[in-house]
DNA sequence: CCAAATTAGTTTAATATTGTACTGTTTTAA
DNA sequence: TTAAAACAGTACAATATTAAACTAATTTGG
């Protein structure tokens, strides 16, 4: 924060590119929302699914942060998948605080099925980039993303 | 829709792209958040003074839009600011059905007082871009988010 | 002109989300 | 060793959010 006073050029080019940044975000993340509804699960729900799916068991801590929600509401998204038999909790071997939450094989059926169409929809919104576009998006993203979460 | 099968590198760049500009995004809105919050305002209650801010008066349906939110919801947003005196609901003089939102004099000082800030952090956080780099960032989610809502 | 469809906003009920306080567990450092 | 601090998860209360049913006003097409 040493530097306050950017010229206003910075300062514009700054506030354009992260408005349309968040708008592009929020666009793509609606419509697959439409997507993630139809299929009965709330964009909590779906975002546990993948990142289990993806990465394979993980604790609430860790689903807390991957899905940047608090850990009540982990708590309380597990209790409704656990109820519908699509995760389950399991203790932790090494800490007794600290729960795992895998997906039963029900679980990884349907969300198996959900993701591929999932993933299918994102490329599709995203290839009106070219494949360069893309890299450099992704270069810019990621600067940005690292750069605030060494603060 | 016509292309559904994209060749593998191109599937992976718009994967990755994706999901680095949504986590940039979201890491980005939750530092915001804290601000916010700190002034004792949710995001869609700021998400909606800052339109009107910037804006000047909208009616709800179009703030609906501005922040992809349920109208139910903005109703609800709009009873507890004006509880607050903070905006006022005013009667559309072309359309009986539509209410226009202003800031009450209270509100426009308010916001004002907060939006400064709030900018001064989003410069802040996007300034390990370059100038040059800001403007292709802007430009590429620009192509995105309009290729979506052509559709 | 007027019935049907559309639109703006509200209400209600169900669910999601958060923050705080709490329990039990592990780590730490004196 | 052990008291204090940190951590993982839960419980609960307060709000936020959504979807659907509803009211009232406007637009459209025959």
């Amino acid at each position: 924060m040493a530097d306050t006073k950017k010229p206003i050029p910075t300062r514009q080019a700054a506030l354009d590119a992260y408005i349309t940044l968040r708008r592009a975000g929020n666009t793509i993340a609606a419509k697959l929302n439409r997507h993630i509804t139809d299929n009965h699960l709330t964009a909590g729900q779906f975002g546990i699914l993948e990142a289990l799916f993806h990465l394979g068991p993980l604790s609430q801590q860790q689903l807390a942060k991957k899905i940047l929600s608090s850990k009540g509401n982990i708590t309380m998204i597990i209790d409704n998948l656990e109820k519908q038999a699509i995760v389950k909790r399991t203790a932790s071997p090494h800490d007794r605080r600290t729960t795992i939450i895998q997906l039963t094989p029900q679980g990884k059926k349907m969300i198996s099925k959900i993701v591929p169409n999932h993933l299918k929809k994102i490329v599709t919104m995203m290839s009106v980039l070219t494949v360069t576009e893309m890299m450099e998006l992704k270069r810019l993203c990621k600067k940005v993303g690292l750069s605030i979460n060494k603060e």
